[in-house]
DNA sequence: CATGAATGAGAATTCATTCAT
DNA sequence: GATGAATGAATTCTCATTCAT
């Protein structure tokens, strides 16, 4: 897996951190806490506490707890997008650029666990989530990975017998379940030795192995 | 895509129907109910009058919210299971059983899209799942496949150079996020063509076939 | 002052009150702690308490605070100007009318100060009496009087050169400012003497009084 | 209706406008916003933005917001009774007297219906109406009209035989509820013709001329 | 003086659960 | 069994008041 900067990770501006240092202290502790336990049941008091503000502190940032959600969204998501977008317009071969948005993946899911679990499981619960701009920007993920694709297949380096939007969703997927079961523990990662702390390298590599070549054997590479 | 017997799906005993109409009444309600709005979003009221009844009647037969989840959970789940293990019991090649595994989970996902939103998103943060059982049953699903993919790299039908656990998340991610974006209508279906009626099935083959045999060009069969 | 039946003051359907007991007794509470500390300055924890409910149950009934103001208005307006619609079409004097309309204010706000109160000060406070349907409900107030005297003035029991609107309040102002006084015990009644018992049919008769002849000296009746 | 000099309106030092400059424009926005939504259901924010100043600023000249009733109430109802108390003290007959103070509270409430508004509704539900000081300062208003009142009686000019405390009701609460409707806009005005635009000297005649005369026909003047 | 972030007590509202009918 | 009224603990939300800058 190459390498993949932390840089293209979503980030908050360093420079005007001082000036909203509470608002995001707020929105990370909510996006631990909904993580934890989910949008509804979340309590305000929780966040505030994980926030280490005062209650009523959230209502000075935030209308209501459905905005908090909202700008989550808006903030973690578009970040994400964007590094996305960085690695969709490269000019390297298909299988790089899924290898680095497979990476780009399992890093964020690695440094932020909590951001895509919320991004994933309640956004689209939210009442939000009817809103076209979310809906359109959870389309924006398919339409990266269907882009890259659909490069591949013109260039004749992937196959042009299957429909890329499937293919999409079995890349994505992957990917997806891997960072679900990595976060649920259902498989047991031992950091202790080397190969335990490259399990997300392994992870990557796997399923882009998978993805572009199958599991069939004879025609091992 | 082999067809996939509806008998195989976990279904209630048409015996004891009349006995407990209510009660699955209640069940296929919170199922609906909870896979819109979430456990914690969702009320007693709305599963009462989803199911058409007194809601002061779901007290009559479930000792609380909770144990509706637990009665979802058992009873779709187990039925879900067995489905599975015996396809994972058959004397099939792995891509048969693969095969039949999307098939079954597609079906299911077509028919009752809210049992598997609810299984996979709603189970997993109840109190509930912290019993053993509960994570157990969960896991089972990944130990079919994975018992299916060691069958096969054992026979020398799939390669051995590939970690069958996360081979594992690769096909069920594939097939699970597929399933969510049919059912969050990220992708349009013309349901007025014969290939858009077949969107599952073609969902399901073309799964398996990246699968198996990979996207990268050069390998068709 | 002519006597004023009782029956002739807003009530509610005696044979309905076994249902809506408790909603009755909701309103009925409601006015009585709106008439004390204002819309705003009262607790629906208050109301709840005066009930003798639940101050859950109070939900039960009505949506928020709002409708419960809301519901006070259009019962007990209504029935209030129902009463007072029927003196205004009745064939008599107007001076007679007049007395009639002054004995049921003075008696509403004898036998239900509260609900004076209460629909007085704070429907047009609330943001509800924006809606048309209540501006005119009041509106008609000041119209079943000015029917009145447009009536005298027209034949000529009445003088015509004084604007009937404005005689409007004149009318209902020193009745207004009669019953605030009086709640507000602003005078002092003596209950123990026979005249202070009278103090509301003497304030009545005294306001017709000055309404109809004026308080200037030289023309005693 | 003589002319009421707007210096006798209650107004405030020009001398110390400069120093109190923020004080004044603070009790200025709470009135309007009393006004409005009522001592309870107005916050110190929309008092400090109706002000154009921080809330926190409220802070430094009031010590809570109950002073800032308390301190209106000083100040503007102060004012206006010693202009009462003006007219009462004049040794001109009752009538003058009278429609001097009909003037004076309509003027009064033509240049601040706020204040109006607020002295009659908020000052009587505030806590510190408890305060005997508040209750004598609104029983002042009664008293100045009563010694009118007692004037005229005594001097043979009004009658003897009606109360004159009853009295006061009426020409209060007529003016009351005339300045009530005028402010609520229950009647339209016509402000394009010249009797539109004295509606408010129309009022004060006439309500001033029922008063002394009564509305009864056959005794015009 | 000014500002507005911060606090937290208090009030509104929700909703799981009980219970009389 | 069936109903939905009744209860009150839990939570969201408001806003007067304090306080650091």
């Amino acid at each position: 897996m190459p390498s993949v900067p932390i840089s293209r990770l979503p980030t908050r501006d360093p420079g005007t951190r001082a000036r909203n240092d509470k608002r995001e202290r707020i929105l990370d502790a909510a996006i631990k806490v909904f993580a934890k336990s989910g949008y509804h049941g979340s309590r305000i008091s929780d966040i505030a506490r994980e926030a280490g503000i005062a209650y009523g502190l959230v209502y000075h940032y935030f209308k209501n707890k459905e905005e908090i959600l909202g700008s989550i969204f808006e903030q973690r998501w578009g970040g994400f997008l964007d590094a996305l977008e960085g690695i969709a317009g490269e000019r390297t071969s298909a299988e790089d650029r899924l290898v680095s948005v497979a990476g780009l993946m399992l890093s964020a899911y690695r440094v932020r666990p909590d951001w895509v679990k919320v991004l994933v499981i309640e956004i689209q619960r939210s009442s939000r989530f009817a809103e076209p701009g979310q809906l359109r920007a959870v389309g924006q993920l398919f339409e990266v990975v269907r882009r890259i694709l659909r490069d591949g297949q013109e260039s004749g380096e992937l196959r042009r017998d299957l429909d890329p939007a499937i293919a999409c969703y079995v890349f994505l997927g992957a990917l997806e379940l891997a960072m679900t079961s990595l976060v649920l523990r259902i498989v047991e990662i031992d950091e202790s030795t080397a190969e335990g702390r490259d399990h997300y390298g392994k992870v990557a590599r796997t399923v882009v192995e998978i993805f572009l070549h199958g599991l069939a054997a004879g025609r091992p590479r």
